[in-house]
DNA sequence: TTTGGTTATATGTATAAACATATTATTCGT
DNA sequence: ACGAATAATATGTTTATACATATAACCAAA
């Protein structure tokens, strides 16, 4: 019945998961420690370490030093999605790739985008509205706010061949950020850019990112009706 | 200038990341392998190992084996969001959690459904309708269809007191499945489920899951209008 | 020039051994 | 009975060493 040699972690890791799905071991149960797992599977501990800290890491299950591991009592599960730059998302699916600048200022920001940029009172940003088209038709408009007191070589890029996306990605590591993903209700002003009837439910991904310098860009993409972000579990 | 005593990944890590960011290493630049990196650092080479790996995995380098590791050119960027049963999440929020069974059949599937559920040719497929509710108020719908080959106890289970969300979460582990993410504009139905205005935008996750026996469950999640989900990078 | 096989090399993995660290369990003093 | 000090323990990490594996680079034969 036991397996006599998982001696790679993979190996060790399908068999924990296999137990976990035969409900041989159940949600909340412990499991054995590290050092009994090697002993059954023939390995070093080191390797069962590895293979259930992967597991642990996916959210299957939970480690506690001293207490020990026990599958998850609710698999929350993580979806893992890839953010790719917008030319490449198009160019992946075969289309043509177009980019136009709508707009390029800089103005007073809301205070609502003001709070969000945490820049001065009366400080202006930049403001870039750019439309990402795929085979001639809308595909995502972007519209952005830069803060020039953290980037301040953004004054002088060039946006006319190279979309604010593709620029800052290509220029500026950032090191964190938050994303929100949600749905709105095409407006005047959504349907007149993307070319989408009124009231089409878009979907629409904002977009921080920030350096230990401080704010570097927010951003809102809302993409044309139909769209579908994908990803697998 | 080069630090001598990195002797824990996470401080390599953070080394690393610190010399992308300051563009020290570039992006397409190949940088020091383990070996050299594990002198510098004077630390084992698999402390280096373990680092850059993690960075290989959130996407930041390229690794090949003999080529080397090199700076990912286009920082594919790796978002992970935890995809909690409904009821936690509403909980999370310090709402009051409610739900509602709109309905419970066993029918036969249109094309599309069959098709993406793997069911024979006029085999019926249990559907279910139920509602989840945050302090009284529609959260999200669930629209969601089983399989009963793959999961014989299905029938006999009793929605009464859990959702099919949950009643899967907790007795059917899953192997693999997609998830899609999308907007409407809502119809008739909808509106009528999730009581808000006609055309508003609603945010929705379409999700797949299977096990080694086949397809398990495919269900629609449709958002109150305003729902965001939400994630850091 | 192309094809195919060989070699060198960087990453990938496995191992034992030791120590670190968090946290539970126990014991002891009051 | 209660809280504080202490021991026990499971995971977490580092190390050196060895071997595995993919593949770039090179070289030779067609």
């Amino acid at each position: 019945m036991t397996n006599s040699d998982l001696r790679n972690w993979q190996a060790v890791q399908e068999e924990v998961l296999r137990r976990i799905a035969a409900r041989h071991w159940k949600p909340g149960d412990f499991i054995p420690n590290e050092e009994e797992l090697s002993r059954e599977f023939g390995c070093a501990r080191a390797t069962v370490n590895r293979a259930l800290r992967g597991l642990a890491e996916s959210g299957l299950l939970d480690r506690k030093r001293k207490a020990g591991t026990r599958v998850a009592v609710n698999p929350v599960r993580k979806a893992t999605l890839d953010i790719p730059v917008i030319r490449q998302e198009i160019e992946g699916k075969g289309l043509a790739y177009r980019y136009s600048l709508l707009s390029h200022d800089m103005v007073l920001p809301s205070s609502e985008i003001r709070a969000r940029m945490q820049s001065h009172d009366g400080e202006k940003l930049l403001h870039l509205v750019a439309l990402h088209m795929a085979d001639g038709r809308a595909y995502v408009f972007e519209d952005r706010w830069i803060n020039p007191r953290t980037i301040p070589e953004i004054v002088s890029a060039d946006f006319t061949n190279q979309s604010p996306n593709e620029w800052l990605v290509n220029n500026i590591p950032f090191e964190g950020g938050d994303i929100g993903f949600s749905a709105i209700s095409a407006g005047e002003r959504e349907a007149g850019i993307l070319g989408c009837g009124l009231n089409e439910g878009l979907f629409v991904i904002d977009r921080s990112t920030w350096t230990a310098k401080g704010m570097i860009t927010s951003v809102r993409l809302t993409f044309h009706p139909g769209y579908r972000m994908h990803t697998a579990i």
